[in-house]
DNA sequence: AATCTATTCAATGGATAAATTGAATGGTTT
DNA sequence: AAACCATTCAATTTATCCATTGAATAGATT
């Protein structure tokens, strides 16, 4: 094998990952897989696409080695094949944040709509967290709450959100995150949250990129 | 904005970015970029494409931020955007290395076709380099190695390696690098190399794998 | 100002990708 | 074993991507 040959091959096969996640709707589907498996109906649910088309974006992530399934009784559940699909992901994301105008113009726009949510990062919460500063909420659907959430984190889901908001402290700071930097639920429940007249921020970071740096975490042992 | 079209807005922008590296020609274009600014023809000439061609993938690559461009003389020299564009490509790199057996495969494969050259990575060499038990050789092109290189390493282009082979000590273990993982010099020194006699390795991290850990280099101060 | 030259543009034809529809598959459960 | 249900497949249409060709552009040099 010559020089080209090899060159072609590599860059040939890497493409064909890039290639995988070069569809908004895979880059949704590998976000949402990020919080856990899903079977395909929800994934469907979740992004909008009717079951057969997300069926086949699925199968396209799967030859990529992108994701991979595990049957559960009569549903097949779609996860992340592994840490580095999150990490690479992340990455990307970051690049899309950093370098793309647009995508921080439709982020900061979008947040504004919700009446000026302003976010915090995490590290600036661990040692708030712990000493129980703050209070977390994780206003995730409870599903993903139980699979594995921050430590210390309340489980809040935004559509429940108004049933505890009586159990809340009102000079507390309140920080709500969700999903990942791109996840609407945190801004949702902190715009209720300060129309409601408590102190709320949201925070950028998922629970994902809180697990993989290693930060505190209660989690199913399975 | 409602939620749906704020999500399609978001992971619309990302897989612009992700459609630009959706194409081997512009994932080997991104590679040869992270060892600093080239020139369209130089581009097309070291891809195997034609100008025209090259043109067009740059083109690409540049409405997608991921390359900038800057003017001396005649010439146009294309490079990285910024950092976490070789950070969102270390990414990728490392996600078809290690979950995709067939880019492992190739790259293996190629280099027992050089006769098992053994790799070694950059963390168990950082101190040996300084204490200088090892001779380090950057084996790629000279102008790169002008343009910066890793600390204590001697230019020694692979084509022209030959003539260096006299001034080398036999007793002392060598070792290779170049661009990245998968850059072939490497690989061709280090089987030159063997054959004469010499006990080489190749690194696998390449020159800006290893600077943007913040290991020690010597670059020229523009 | 005219020429040179690296780069880009425009147009073409062939190839590949995406959403929709309706049918097929293959484990589960009754 | 039959019925059921989540998921996948196959086929179609529409849209987009890629390499090639030859012409155009826009800085730099003379």
């Amino acid at each position: 094998m010559n020089k080209r040959d090899f060159k072609d091959k590599v860059y040939g096969e890497l493409s064909k990952v890039t290639k995988a996640l070069s569809n908004p709707h895979r880059l949704e589907i590998i976000d949402l897989l990020a919080q856990g498996p899903f079977s395909v109906e929800e994934i469907a649910h979740y992004t909008g696409m009717s079951v057969a088309n997300a069926s086949q974006h699925l199968q396209t992530l799967k030859h990529a080695k992108l994701v991979k399934i595990s049957r559960n009784g009569n549903f097949i559940h779609y996860s992340l094949a592994g840490e580095s699909v999150f990490h690479a992901w992340a990455g990307l994301r970051e690049l899309g944040l950093e370098y793309n105008a647009e995508v921080e113009k439709v982020v900061t726009d979008f947040r504004k709509g919700h009446g000026e949510v302003t976010s915090v990062d995490a590290a600036s919460l661990v040692k708030k967290i712990e000493k129980e500063e703050v209070i977390l909420l994780d206003v995730r659907p409870e599903e993903e709450y139980n699979r594995g959430h921050i430590h210390r984190a309340i489980s809040a889901p935004v559509d429940k959100l108004n049933e505890q908001l009586k159990h809340l402290e009102k000079n507390k700071m309140i920080v709500a995150y969700c999903r990942g930097p791109f996840c609407v639920y945190a801004d949702e429940a902190v715009a209720m949250l300060k129309k409601k007249g408590f102190n709320a921020v949201r925070m950028n970071e998922g629970y994902p990129d809180w697990a993989l740096r290693g930060l505190p975490v209660e989690h199913t042992t399975t």
